[in-house]
RNA sequence: CGCGGGGUGGAGCAGCUGGCAGCUCGUUGGGCUCAUAACCCAAAGGUCACGAGGUUCGAAUCCCGUCCCCGCAA
């Protein structure tokens, strides 16, 4: 099948590679403007485009698809649109397009987890098991017929990046099946069941702080959900912490501490934090202005107090 | 010219109202302990980002220029 392929980041690479290696004709790569990154601002073409120039398929990137890319879109021969990350809404006009209409991997086992952070809102809530659906677009949100699901656990070990670097082969395997399956006719779509759905928003910075006042298994959880991005932070002593990871711990304390109170901070043992239940240990840290790095190297240089009060840090 | 922080042994930092380069940790060697997230002793390791720059009797510290790193904002 001619495939118009539509993603921006890594997650939407790997779908795109292994699309480009199956005897599916990848016609057109769609994706998100170059943007500035960084201080310098330097414009950074996304994954997908430098893939897609390896292998020289024409690239399209539409400000607003909705109105510039309409008219392109018609214009390439195509059988089908595939989407994975692309990071735009399209328009009733634009499903319409193909003769298949638009297909989408979303990496979440649908009806749960609907929303653009399905991979982090997963770790965030502790869930044992993800997995990534394929489903027809249609104009509402990741609400399309289901075609293809596979599930898979999820581990302590796991992170945002794990689960996305793993999500995105099965994603890509699945995908390719599904347009063997569209292609050759034999294939099921099955509604979505709405009273099991469950949606979750995008992650904001202004939501970022860490609540010590959960257990120390939901800190864990949390952090790591957030450690790609937005990235969990607390205030310590009045500088934003941002911390990459945190992991339970026990302790031997001497004496009773607050939910939020650094129990221990020493260049040996690291910096713990009292929990609602538990304790853990910020392990891997950013201080304000300064880089990433162990909870032992910052505690060389800072001395963090016992019964140190961690704070809210407060966003503008 | 978006705003701000910073470049000091391997790591993280202090020193910056000029005057012998310091702290915590790591490393190496030795000691103690049934044992340790423990302790004791000793050692190695720095042209203080760069500039045959400026000021000075003297600069890590003050001035000038350059480069690099980081946070915020985007």
């Amino acid at each position: 099948m001619k495939v118009i392929f539509m993603g921006t980041p890594h997650y939407g690479a790997i779908v795109l590679n292994k699309l480009i290696e199956s005897k599916h004709q990848v016609v057109a790569v769609v994706c998100q403007p170059d943007k500035p990154v960084g201080r310098k601002q330097i414009l950074t073409p996304p994954e997908t485009k430098v893939i897609a120039k390896e292998h020289n398929i024409p690239v399209y990137q539409f400000n607003k698809i909705r109105i510039d890319g309409v008219e392109t879109l018609k214009s390439i021969d195509a059988d089908i649109m595939v989407t994975a990350a692309y990071g735009q809404i399209l328009s009733q006009e634009i499903l319409d397009i193909t003769k298949f209409g638009v297909y989408n991997v979303h990496a979440s086992v649908l009806p749960k987890y609907r929303g653009s952070s399905p991979i982090q809102w997963s770790l965030i809530n502790g869930e044992k098991e993800i997995g990534v659906t394929i489903l027809k677009t249609l104009a509402g949100l990741d609400n399309g017929p289901i075609l293809l699901t596979e599930s898979m656990p999820i581990s302590d070990d796991d992170t945002v990046e794990s689960l996305m670097q793993k999500l995105g082969e099965i994603g890509a395997e699945l995908m390719v099946k599904a347009l063997d399956m569209l292609e050759n006719g034999k294939y099921e779509l099955k509604e979505q069941n709405e009273d099991e759905m469950t949606y979750f928003p995008m992650l904001k910075k202004e939501k970022s702080n860490i609540d010590f006042s959960k257990t120390s298994r939901e800190v864990f959880n949390f952090v790591r959900g957030m450690a790609e991005w937005p990235v969990a932070v607390t205030n310590v002593c009045g500088n934003v912490l941002k911390v990459y990871s945190a992991t339970p711990v026990s302790y031997l304390a001497e004496r009773e501490y607050e939910a939020g109170e650094v129990v221990c901070a020493t260049s040996k043992l690291g910096l713990i934090v009292k929990c609602g239940e538990g304790y853990v240990r910020l392990n891997d840290i950013q201080p304000q202005s300064s880089k990433r790095m162990k909870d032992t190297d910052f505690l060389n240089g800072k001395k963090i107090p016992v019964g140190t009060k961690l704070l809210d840090v407060e966003f503008n």
